[in-house]
DNA sequence: TCCTATCATCCGGTGTGATA
DNA sequence: TATCACACCGGATGATAGGA
């Protein structure tokens, strides 16, 4: 395992003056336990015999993943600073004379996850237990996506025309090859916003007005518009909403339930510019949308940026799913732990 | 002692930043 | 622009730990 420095100091008197002991307020207020059910019901094998050795506790295992999200650290990372932190140490239940896991064996317990496909299973109960304490309202609910930036890949013209065809490149095949097909990226897109250019995917939210938790999500490569993924992050459950001026088109409509009142942004047009009235509007609804850029700024600066260090997209969307599920554990014990009016 | 999950290590591979 | 060091990902495999 590699151990270097990561953390430098300011990082460390920052998260003590400014967030207390986070660490301490997720075990008071998440129930892990909840989760245990669900982890064992899809990692628990069969005993194909006596004895073998036991496996780590699942709750242990997931709450690093939470924690890796939390700090942004890689795999060898997390069990550097798990040995090295007591925070962390006692975050997870362990003495100081316990067995950490290793990286490989989180990276095994991830891709296990991944497979079973249950990160989904676990967020949306999440939030179904948000909905049951009434802390989600759907009195309000925004949409929006942001760039997901994954390792930017080095192919030549040829390989990549090959990848948008939807083909791997001969190179990459075969038994020889097999190593540099595992590390090659063939679902990350490129997609250029405000002339930056990102390379990657996109994580679509719907956040819950009032309480800004995250209520449902999908991912798609960096290169799918916003507005395609509209119909699947809207439902039933949504009494108004609120979308910025990519969302506007006809067969958007569609999809927005009728009782729902939409408050997606109006959209100019050459030659055909807003009117005073529309710019007033889209002020108004502004106040509110703005909300969700709030998500994406606690994402980027307390999470420590919005990005994966995985290839492929099913690693990339688990990877999402966690990041999504810890923004909305991060923000559920803000809200607990204040107990006072949303900010 | 057996069985098996996990560990340790190696290898192949990529991306990034510093430097010449 | 090329090169290098470093950090990291992903997979394979033999060794090891620990319960029955």
């Amino acid at each position: 395992m590699k151990q270097h420095g990561f953390f430098d100091e300011n990082d460390r008197l920052k998260e003590l003056s400014a967030l207390g002991d986070p660490l301490e307020k997720l075990n008071k207020y998440i129930k892990w336990d909840n989760f245990r059910g669900i982890l064992n019901k899809t990692l628990k094998k069969e005993a194909q015999g006596p004895g073998g050795r036991p496996p780590f506790d699942y709750v242990m295992m997931f709450k690093i993943l939470i924690l890796q999200k939390l700090y942004n650290v890689s795999d060898d990372q997390a069990e550097y600073q798990i040995k090295d932190r007591l925070s962390f140490q006692r975050f997870l239940g362990l003495a100081l004379c316990d067995t950490v896991p290793d990286a490989k064996t989180i990276w095994h317990f991830r891709e296990e996850l991944v497979k079973a496909n249950i990160l989904d299973t676990i967020f949306y109960r999440f939030v179904r237990q948000l909905e049951e304490q009434e802390i989600i309202s759907y009195s309000g609910s925004i949409v929006d996506a942001t760039f997901v930036d994954a390792p930017r890949q080095r192919n030549s013209k040829a390989e990549n025309q090959k990848i948008k065809e939807g083909k791997v490149p001969e190179e990459w095949e075969g038994k020889k090859k097999k190593h540099k097909k595992s590390q090659k990226d063939i679902d990350a897109r490129w997609a250029t916003k405000n002339k930056e250019r990102h390379y990657g995917y996109k994580d679509h939210i719907k956040i819950d007005a009032e309480s800004k938790l995250i209520t449902k999500f999908s991912t798609t490569s960096a290169a799918v518009h916003d507005s395609q993924e509209l119909s699947k992050l809207v439902d039933e459950k949504d009494n108004i909403l609120y979308a910025d001026s990519a969302y506007v088109g006809g067969e958007i409509q569609k999809c927005i339930p009728r009782k729902a009142k939409n408050r997606i942004h109006e959209k100019g047009y050459r030659n055909r510019p807003l009117t005073k009235t529309q710019k007033a509007n889209n002020t108004r609804k502004s106040k509110i949308r703005a909300r969700v850029e709030h998500v994406f700024a606690t994402m980027t600066n307390t999470m420590r940026g919005i990005v994966v260090r995985s290839i492929g997209m099913a690693r990339a969307h688990a990877n999402i799913a966690l990041m999504n599920l810890t923004y909305n554990f991060w923000r559920y014990i803000f809200l607990m732990r204040g107990k006072r009016a949303y900010a």
